[in-house]
DNA sequence: CTCCGTGCAAAAAATTTGCAACTCA
DNA sequence: TGAGTTGCAAATTTTTTGCACGGAG
């Protein structure tokens, strides 16, 4: 039984070969940070000549996404990305001289975070921090 | 002459109409802190009796943010929000529950990221961070 | 066998573009 | 006047939904 079967056990979704296909591509890409749009997992699905359909890329992410599986960001122009969510969890930090993308994490803003919602009567439930950086000296 | 007509001059954007009126709106509703979507904007419009066309929004406030007088935010699903960039520099807070924003600043937060970028050797440009929370039940 | 899940097509929703008419400087 | 701008409609792009068939348990 393969790693995404049991994956998928766990949430209770059905093992599909749909759902395990979209996994795959989903934990291959997450150590190069390629955050994959609906449309981009598609076509991939589909130039390793998996049958699936687009709407069901769709469907199967927000599944995912319920289950707590994967992450749904907003970064980007036109179009949602997914990643899955690992156990590490980190901000980023884009170079505006290269784009290079670095993660870091940082426990007191973290701690901040939570004290800022709370002061206000929320629960901090996640947030999305991103430093555009330039090099000194250049 | 107006504000908003001197605020055009500037951005070198021809002072028309449906442009002093998008620019209007976006500042009586700055301190409500009401981040509105092209539709809102286009339906505030209408019902104040102005005709204008929604694509005319869509146009006109792509030219405000390349103009650098408003900044658009991807934080909600399926549309992006505007508002006006004015000195005060804040972030935004995201009810869960009904997709309220709520804007914040926070002196400790702003000088930990400047340090995490001096520790790398970069300077820091700018910074975008969203917290997400939800009401606390009681 | 029974549901849950899927593909397809069509619908919605969000945004962009082509173009003739219009308007500000 | 005339380059820049607009409104409208149609086109795109992104995502969702309805429905009959098909596959997992």
């Amino acid at each position: 039984m393969s790693n995404q079967n049991k994956e998928l056990k766990k949430t209770g979704l059905k093992a599909t070969l749909p759902r395990i296909r979209i996994l795959e591509v989903l934990e291959l890409t997450k150590n190069e940070e390629a955050h994959m749009s609906a449309e981009d997992i598609y076509k991939e699905l589909l130039a390793a000549g998996d049958d699936v359909g687009l709407a069901t890329v769709y469907r199967v992410l927000t599944q995912f996404e319920s289950a707590g599986i994967v992450k749904k960001h907003n970064f980007e122009e036109g179009h949602a990305v997914y990643e899955v969510i690992s156990d590490d969890h980190h901000d980023h930090m884009v170079s505006l001289d290269d784009g290079t993308i670095y993660e870091f994490n940082d426990d007191l803003i973290e701690q901040r975070q939570k004290e800022i919602a709370q002061e206000r009567g929320f629960e901090l439930v996640e947030h999305s921090m991103v430093l555009y950086v330039r090099k000194i000296n250049s």
